[in-house]
DNA sequence: AGCGGAACCTGTCGGC
DNA sequence: TGCCGACAGGTTCCGC
């Protein structure tokens, strides 16, 4: 599910539900994710108030009124769901939280892929998990990064989807900033001109700003926190179009393999 | 050092 | 209808 645009659309989600409530009961149902959920959460957050909730990367943190900080991370099918009364609990429903008021949140994860963690405090966002820039920011930074790409013998898919190159970019999102800059993804950083990779730049924030604008992309099972969909998966130029026409020059997209992944393009656009 | 590939886990879809 | 393999938004680890 879940590259910048829909985790950053989970925090907002999130802080429009769930800001400023107290937790009553925080209960683990199944702490045997890919990173086990510690369940001395119950006992930290117990009683205490979310103060913030911020993305970074593709990580969520939940700061309280205490020492700790609540992180997440969705993996590839996390999902937060907030319901106004307690609700049933179902496969792969891994905590849940129940705050003042009746209201509840719950954590389901089917691949277990994603997980829940705590931090004491004080977290150093700008270093935080090696991550690399926000992509809001690479253009304070545009020298040293085209610099950076300018010494890879890496594809350029490969470097976009390096979490400590630029944060929070992932497979679908990948391929569609690749078209817009017009990049072919087998390309190595090396042999693209300045100019490519300054659209490049662009691209990135161009192709997640839209997405975020959408509320990002809902493709099998990604939902927003009250359940809503997002639709920027109707925005898609060249992901899951594979044997169908480009929107530019009507040569077919096609699909190929990098590093175990899917990526789409078109031939004679992206050179 | 850096790369590709496998592993982690479950569900779904397409082919035979 | 049923079985089997491939594939899915991500990260991490292992071996070359």
């Amino acid at each position: 599910m879940p590259e910048l645009p829909e985790v950053e659309t989970v925090c907002k989600g999130l802080s429009k539900k769930i800001l400023g409530k107290k937790i009553k009961i925080l209960k683990v149902l199944n702490s045997k994710l890919r990173k086990i959920i510690p369940t001395e959460i119950e006992k930290v957050f117990k009683e205490k108030m979310i103060k913030t909730i911020l993305r970074r990367g593709k990580y969520g943190l939940i700061f309280f009124n205490c020492d700790y900080t609540l992180q997440f991370h969705l993996g590839m099918t996390g999902k937060f769901i907030i319901s106004n009364r307690k609700p049933l609990i179902n496969k792969h429903d891994h905590v849940i939280f129940e705050f003042e008021n009746n209201l509840f949140m719950l954590y389901n994860d089917v691949r277990k892929f994603g997980f829940i963690d705590f931090i004491k405090k004080p977290i150093d966002l700008i270093n935080f998990n090696q991550l690399g820039h926000e992509p809001k920011v690479i253009r304070f930074y545009k020298k040293k990064i085209i610099k950076k790409i300018k010494k890879s013998s890496k594809t350029i898919k490969d470097i976009l989807l390096d979490q400590s190159f630029v944060s929070g970019i992932g497979n679908i999102y990948a391929s569609e900033i690749l078209f817009n800059a017009r990049i072919n993804p087998k390309s190595t950083g090396i042999k693209i001109s300045i100019i490519k990779l300054n659209n490049l730049l662009k691209s990135i924030n161009l192709i997640l700003d839209k997405a975020i604008e959408k509320g990002g992309s809902s493709i099998s099972d990604y939902k927003k926190v009250d359940g809503d969909l997002g639709y920027f998966q109707n925005n898609f130029r060249v992901y899951g179009r594979k044997g169908l026409s480009c929107f530019k020059c009507k040569n077919l997209i096609l699909q190929m393999k990098q590093s175990g992944r899917s990526t789409f393009y078109c031939k004679n656009c992206q050179k």
